[in-house]
DNA sequence: CCGTATCCAGCATGATACTG
DNA sequence: CAGTATCATGCTGGATACGG
């Protein structure tokens, strides 16, 4: 089905650069990595200093141990930020952020200053659709 | 258990304005909306161009007509595309970016251009974490 | 303190078939 | 052409308990 898509976009100028629209444009598989529930939330709180994950733990609100730890790992993995045991009894152990995850989060500075001054109007819109749909639902039925 | 947190947060200065790692901060309801699998797809797309339903299924690599559907909705509901539709025979129906959504998509745009930039180094950093966590399980192993 | 294993519920996505 | 209904499925995240 797609398959015709791909070969014509070998030599598509499509506006932006390369073919943004593939299901594993770098954009998605970004998406992929910090769309999760916590990532970004971790990011933020490593963006200011190095963080004990016992304090993880106790600033994001709501977070499992085990999320905290799966989503450390994964955010490991990619590169972004980067562990530190000490042998103490019991262990301790902080994360730190990269120089690649603290220059992501300069790149996502604007998209977190859209969403704390404009998604108000993003509520206000789902209000207003949900509203005119209950109407429209409310005339079905008769 | 995170109570603590929010009392505490109303007096303080952790850097970023607002409480930023709360589990419902502008920041994580925006990516509930678009760390979708299609939605930022199907924006850059109609920042082009209005585009039709049957255009944009033809377009987008690999998307099915229910998530093309159910993905425009959402995205007409939170106020940053709308729904335009002609009554010919059979029903012709197109898309339009509105001024939020071109607004979030510039928002976006570094974090679009980070990601196609930066995103081989995260490959490179996951190739080499699991490079070690094979080295590592293959000495456990012994 | 830090991390993992197990089990489980809910949701996101997809295949398919159907309707106006 | 555009959209919905139904059903199946895999994945994400959460509760709990255990281990180093």
């Amino acid at each position: 089905m797609q398959d015709g898509t791909f070969s014509s976009l070998g030599h598509l100028q499509e506006t932006r650069r390369g073919n943004a629209y593939a299901r594993d444009c770098p954009t998605r598989q970004l998406l992929d990595l910090i769309g999760d529930k916590w990532s970004v939330l971790i990011l933020l709180l490593l963006g200011e200093e190095e963080v004990r994950f016992s304090r993880l733990k106790q600033r994001i609100d709501g977070i499992s141990q085990k999320m905290l730890s799966q989503t450390l790992k994964s955010l490991e993995r990619d590169g972004l930020v980067t562990r530190h045991a000490v042998a103490t009894v019991p262990v301790t152990v902080s994360y730190r952020i990269t120089p690649l995850g603290r220059e992501l989060l300069g790149a996502l500075q604007m998209m977190i200053d859209w969403a704390e001054t404009r998604m108000p109007y993003v509520a206000d819109a789902q209000r207003e659709f949900d509203r005119r749909l209950s109407i429209a639902d409310h005339r079905e039925a008769l």
